[in-house]
DNA sequence: GTCTATACACAGATAGAC
DNA sequence: GTCTATCTGTGTATAGAC
């Protein structure tokens, strides 16, 4: 069941595909947008394809590995909490304010009603490793003594990663990322989080 | 440029093209659903909303104008602001429980940029009039020391106004409204209510 | 792997009869 | 106001040549 390494050609239809399902929704563009991005016919992408949905399948399944390696590499770069969070919310930021694009999961989860089974079931899991990551960070820090927590890590790490993703929905409809940096900020606040 | 009051068939039309907004998203309905629905055809629709961005304007708009009656009438049945702001995430909590819906103009943020201007502009509007009205209550909250704000009643209202959508957004993807309920309750113990 | 050609369904929209 | 009929564009997807 396991895939070999995407092609090349793989790889720069993902990214397209990515980058319109972030900033248009995974049902609001087509084959031929892709196909005239990458000049190549829409039957070629059909070729590494061969439905919308195993397209969609891979943008999630590639999605949550690369941002899961991100997430490690947060914990070997800072070994304090605060930091981690930090560097946690300035993805979503930096995210944000590469053409106005939101997490893509997020995107997927308010089409979910129209998704294939296969593919809700991965953007939950995303949810899910997102929440654990943050739990794990948030529970480190407040026995560290860096954050001072007002409830369950479990608890806190599900306003963080809810509220994060609403902070983007509603910052990008105005097109203004800073808005989604002063409610971040006013989040890291709520565990204890100096900024 | 004011309108005449919309015929029974108008609002049988904004009815269902709501639910199949607040479920699917609104690029992912189409007059053929409507149709089925209210057995009646197509056409007919198009003679009611001529365009699917007139019946999109229609449906923000009246949308809208309900909610901020819904809240009007909080102010008059609860006087105290923490009941108010139980009241406000008991709306969400309804609506989430209602069929799987989530905010309007939540799922309308997530096709922004697929939507003509003019919707834009309402779906802005619609959350500048939700955070105005929390800003409101949690200042007078405060003001009564019903409430415990630890940063500007505008900062607080937008992190409850963003946190509740993407609480929606998620906690909608998992089929989940208790993953809501639990982030909104501790969305308001941040502004100091009981729960 | 990429192409041309094409199938088929459905989208939003309009004309004109009733 | 609602209908039938129709137009035109676009969507996903496939067959088969190169």
């Amino acid at each position: 069941m396991k895939k070999g390494p995407p092609s090349a050609t793989a790889v720069r239809i993902l990214d397209v595909a990515q980058r319109l399902t972030q900033i248009r929704g995974f049902n609001a563009f087509s084959y031929a947008d892709i196909s005239r991005e990458l000049r190549i016919r829409s039957a070629s992408i059909h070729y590494h394809f061969p439905s919308k949905a195993a397209l969609g399948r891979g943008l999630v399944a590639r999605y949550r590995e690369t941002f899961l390696a991100c997430l490690g590499e947060i914990l070997e770069r800072a070994p304090r909490a605060p930091d981690q969070l930090r560097l946690y919310v300035g993805i979503w930021s930096g995210v944000l304010r590469q053409g106005h694009r939101m997490c893509l999961c997020g995107m997927m989860a308010s089409d979910i009603a129209t998704l294939p089974k296969a593919m809700r079931e991965e953007v939950r899991r995303f949810f899910d490793e997102n929440e654990a990551w943050l739990a794990r960070v948030l529970a480190a820090g407040r026995d560290a003594r860096e954050l001072r927590l007002s409830a369950a890590p479990e608890t806190e790490a599900r306003l963080l990663a809810m509220g994060l993703e609403g902070a983007m929905l509603v910052a990008r409809s105005y097109g203004e990322p800073a808005r989604f940096d002063e409610i971040a900020a006013r989040l890291l606040q709520v565990v204890g989080v100096k900024v």
